[in-house]
DNA sequence: TTGCGTTATTCATTTTAAAACATAACGTTT
DNA sequence: AAACGTTATGTTTTAAAATGAATAACGCAA
């Protein structure tokens, strides 16, 4: 029997490394925004960030992975354009499996 | 069966209203730290934060919670002090008690 | 009644993070 | 070969957040 509050219990996962903050949600939002865009420019806008610093989003995923998520070519038609790689696809999908778990959890703990 | 890697899940959860954040790991750690000292500012200096942030934490805390977690003192013996209420102390527990369900949470999907 | 150490609060300064700006490089398309 | 739109990067500006400094209020203790 809860209490009737305007409190609520929220919170967040994400993947690090022993250098910081990999991989949350901002992060996956702007990878699904690339795959469905093919422009890291593009999902930027988006998102309303600035492509400066989408693009340095994308070098951090790349390199705290140890393999590139996103692959992205200049020049060409349309300028150029990023699509996701096998492993960036994973792991989106990854995420979400671990955050539905989450959601869950925090559903389950909504007695305050 | 698990991949070796340098990755690893992590996460927070926190207690807020409409309004934002209001008490998540900090915050808790500020109250015990209240507790133990007595005092707004040597809790405050113990967690190398000015005296300035933590009494404004406290007001949020008080009002967010709709009733006061801390109690305090100006003037007379030590020149003041500051006291958990029994909702400050249960509140303290509850969220010990969530996180702590968080990290097993956290633990069982370190399977990157 | 003076001093002390704390709570309480405002205001100025510093630090930090993000955004904005400016170019260069690139390879299709026209 | 000129134009286009994007990637790639360094530099500058802006905005937000935290800190620090300053001051008042307070009530006990000496």
């Amino acid at each position: 029997m809860d209490k009737s509050s305007s409190l609520r219990l929220n919170g967040r996962i994400w993947i690090e490394t022993e250098k910081g903050r990999l991989l949350g949600r901002g992060r996956v939002e702007l990878l699904e925004r690339i795959q469905a865009s093919g422009s890291i420019r593009q999902a930027a806008m988006q998102m309303k960030m600035s492509y400066r610093q989408a693009w340095e989003y994308v070098k951090i995923l790349n390199e705290g992975f140890g393999a590139p998520l996103v692959m992205s070519v200049r020049g060409g038609k349309g300028g150029g354009n990023a699509i996701l790689t096998e492993k960036g696809i994973e792991t989106i999908q990854q995420f979400h499996a671990l955050n539905a778990k989450l959601q869950l959890f925090l559903a389950e703990n909504q007695n305050l």
